[in-house]
DNA sequence: CATTTGATTTATAACGTTGTAACAACGTTG
DNA sequence: CAACGTTGTTACAACGTTATAAATCAAATG
């Protein structure tokens, strides 16, 4: 059997070894270790070098059982979903610059939401993001009481008592794509929705009001629709055996919206010259090479700022009762899937 | 300011509360928890009834701590790469059913493998599933030495000291693929390569060989490609200005293949019926709805078996040196972009 | 020279858990 | 009745780290 590293029995080295190499004592070698100030450079200098050699490593459960914060942000998240991914990317950064490490754990079809928060509470994690959670509120708010929540982009209403939501502003974000579309001079613009989807209801709210806002009122058409391609392409069909075809379709998310992509390619239908087709999520899905599409940017890096900052203020008790749902305001990301229509 | 927990000074509930709560001795509660046999059916009730009211949960760090065993396995992958969330979910399975835990840790954009993996170092794991690692052979040796180390679908030739190999056999997936294409009546397939890509050269070796054996040498074509929609794209444009076109293409991978249908589909060119394409991955594109791609499945599930046991094998002293690459058999998933040759 | 100061270093005691060994309390057995 | 298992329980020490306070030492002061 080879040696497993530089530590005669195999073990892995710890402090003492350290210490022992570099001829110091324990909490000496300790401070080197993490940086704090104190140690002469020469000192130093000779702990720094002798991990080196023994490859020390400090051991991370052993430091934050010593000291009463964990600095730990769990984070539960999807697996199957693009903006999820997005968004753990960015809480990596946003937690590492305000000094928080980020413990993840998955959701996917053979692991719960209920075993994923039990591990990371289990991590003895200080605070819990969770990525669009379909627990019930009364759930969360069972976590709510044992540590700070923040729900990222789902809603709770009634705000539920100790959870926090990050969301974007999903009756925004479909305002302005519409806005877009008339601007170009769009008027017959349907709304594919979402049904009972997290974030629908706003979307559908948010299309109303900005086609009432440009005198629209006549032309507000919803299709029913839902989170999938084949929701997309069912709903685009529906159009197509249609009379009168509108110029642009806002679809609820980007899914949904290659589904509808995908039907009027088959159709041929081209896009944008005779349809308009916008997204809704930004997700990598939306920047494909071929795909190409004009959607609405959830603003990921946002989110995760607002949600990491939010958490650090409830455990580091600069939380004010304002922010118990911060907004995040989404904004167009316009892409080829968008023109003006050929003819009014 | 709202009481966090049960425990009157807001602090997490430890044993010793329990304990107390119980009234039994802290290692009594100890055994109850993790379910040890000795304690009394009447002792055991009581600490769970106490556990139950003060909400008492195991620190997993702690528990670590003490024992050396870890029983954590720590998983690097990519959070924007389809089939690793797949690997993901069926890691979580494996490594349940061989009685270890999974710490994640995420590589993206802004997040190195270097540091990825640092952390889970930090984090006391006794072994690395490493999912495609894109880091020098050397670097993985330098892990190798203090950790069994699994590496996932990255080929490492010469066989690196102390790591281990768990792949799809690539050039049998691209057997497959011909096998298929030619049981339909193809002659004319078409290669579009991964050119330096992990597994391309296999691919094409796969691929090479099965034509030949199939007696259709002088049919061997090869376009260059690559991994994504573009790389995709570019080749069927090739293929579009040709004098002679193929009746099949196999695609390095489904995001290359994408590229293909969508390529095809917009120059008017029904697939499957005056073209066949097949992917690679059977990554979650393949399955969409619209696109219903026939593919080479890598087969998550058994990948993930194999590198679990391999790492169990290692870390309880069952590891052979005989299995220091493990190749999984992938299979063809027939959807519905092949078919037969509209004439031969 | 005794004493204070400041800069380094160290001893000690935790953190929350579990393994080991010891300890009661009990009925059994020779 | 003493020795003996059983069964259930507990004291104690350890895991690797860090916070606290105490100790050391050189230089600087009175």
């Amino acid at each position: 059997m080879p040696s497993r590293s530089a530590v005669p029995d195999g073990k892995r080295p710890t402090l003492s070894d350290l210490a022992a190499r570099a001829g110091v004592s324990v909490p000496l070698a300790s401070m080197v270790m993490r940086g704090a100030k104190g140690p002469s450079a020469a000192s130093r200098e000779r702990v720094l070098q002798a991990a080196q050699e023994i490859g020390y490593r400090p051991d991370s459960r052993a430091r934050l059982l010593r000291s009463s914060r964990s600095h730990l942000v769990g984070v539960q998240f999807d697996l199957q979903q693009p903006f999820h991914a997005d968004m753990v990317e960015a809480l990596y950064a946003a937690a590492g610059a305000a000094g928080y490490q980020i413990a993840l754990s998955a959701v996917a079809a053979s692991r719960s939401e209920q075993e994923a928060v039990e591990m990371l509470l289990a991590d003895r994690c200080e605070a819990l993001i969770l990525l669009s959670p379909h627990a019930p509120a009364a759930r969360l708010a069972e976590f709510a009481a044992q540590l700070p929540v923040v729900s990222v982009a789902r809603r709770l209403r009634p705000l539920t008592e100790g959870v926090d939501v990050v969301r974007a502003a999903d009756d925004e974000g479909a305002r302005q794509a519409v806005d877009h579309l008339v601007a170009l001079g769009h008027r017959d613009i349907v709304h594919i929705d979402g049904g009972r989807a997290p974030g629908a209801a706003d979307r559908r709210r948010g299309y109303k009001s900005a086609m009432k806002h440009h005198g629209l009122t006549d032309r507000v058409r919803l299709v029913p629709g839902g989170l999938t391609e084949d929701h997309g392409a069912a709903a685009a069909r529906t159009l197509l055996t249609d009379s009168s075809r509108p110029t642009a379709v806002l679809a609820f998310n980007d899914h949904c919206a290659i589904g509808v992509l995908d039907t009027f390619l088959r159709a041929r239908i081209r896009v944008p010259d005779e349809i308009s087709v916008v997204g809704f999520d930004d997700s990598h899905l939306a920047r494909l090479a071929h795909v190409q599409l004009t959607t609405v940017g959830q603003e990921a890096r946002q989110l995760a700022r607002r949600a990491v900052s939010r958490v650090v203020a409830r455990l580091e008790g600069g939380a004010t009762d304002d922010e118990r749902e911060v907004v995040v305001t989404p904004h167009l990301v316009i892409r080829s899937t968008t023109r003006a229509p050929c003819r009014s």
